[in-house]
DNA sequence: TTCTAAAATATAACTAGGTATATAACAGGT
DNA sequence: ACCTGTTATATACCTAGTTATATTTTAGAA
């Protein structure tokens, strides 16, 4: 990148830079743990570690704590499945919900991610957001509330009734 | 999200959350475009404004203003050129090279979005981040220049060497 | 009791990015 | 004049998310 022109865009071009961050962040991260032996993909780390805090849990309960939409949930879920990661918990009396728990290998990932590799990645990202000024995870958690209040939605929706009596609409 | 685990992990999944904070502001402001009119995807304004101030431009330079991987680039532009908005000038003197220039259409687009559309994305996402305390798109930028660097893997390595005497490596 | 609405999960299809690799064209040395 | 390496672009496939919809099961009401 020469010349930062998607930067020079300022605030318009946001949603594509913070996504490009944070692939960036993920994969690196992706090959580091790679390399330290681990095949789990980064992103499905969390979801061992929620599990490992509330175990048993239901795969709505995982949903809710990671934030992430339901069928994305579901295929990380399938995914450790297969990997014997986790394990669905049989004979609960609601047949519509699928509980799972860690299975023995499951918990030795857990165990050794938090050991190992929690702490350096947490390190290094912190430090990595170190001196950006003021706590970019506080800044980043703040807009997500707001998004997920659809305070950005409404934001534009204002502003394009404002705007459509200057110019004519399109 | 009833209770933000991923927040609370916080830096380790920075880049998830990087990630979906990114995707839910570009969806938003895609579905505000449509309502507006617009047909051409969100993620597509920067490539046309982008041509818009330096065309003719080859794809490299495109790749290199917006600083996304260049298969990346290459399909918005096979996109945009299926849909009329920029077309390919023929007879350059390399022919590895594409060069494009903007059509009428896509030339009038350009013009809609910079009077109608970009002032109030820009508007409303300036909003989103106003109080987050500092400027948000400034730490972006600083993260994204850091991540480029490869200074995130030096720190990952960095801690993994240091943390291989303290604990035995996977 | 049976019908209907709601809830939990799964599946399908899409998006916007990524990496790795193939192809085509050029440039330089022999 | 021709290999050889390099550059510009295209293509194939992967990833981690999304929305929309289908399926199964439960709960409640007539």
């Amino acid at each position: 990148m020469t010349y930062d022109y998607l930067g020079s865009l300022g605030h318009l071009a946001l949603g594509s830079r913070l996504k490009r961050a944070g692939t960036l962040l993920q994969s690196a991260t992706q090959v580091w743990l790679r390399q330290m032996g681990c095949d789990v993909p980064a992103g499905h780390m969390p979801l061992l570690l929620a599990l490992e805090s509330v175990e048993p849990a239901s795969l709505g309960t995982l949903v809710d704590m990671l934030g992430i939409a339901q069928p994305g949930v579901s295929r990380m879920a399938a995914s450790l499945e297969a990997a014997a990661l986790i394990s669905p918990v049989t004979g609960s009396e609601d047949r519509r919900v699928r509980t799972f728990v860690l299975t023995p290998e499951g918990r030795r990932l857990v165990d050794e991610a938090k050991r190992l590799w929690c702490p350096v990645v947490q390190d290094a990202v912190a430090e990595l957001c170190a001196d950006l000024g003021g706590s970019f995870a506080d800044q980043l958690s703040a807009l997500e509330e707001k998004l997920s209040t659809g305070l950005y939605k409404e934001a534009l929706a204002t502003r394009s009734t404002q705007r459509s009596q200057e110019y004519e609409p399109a």
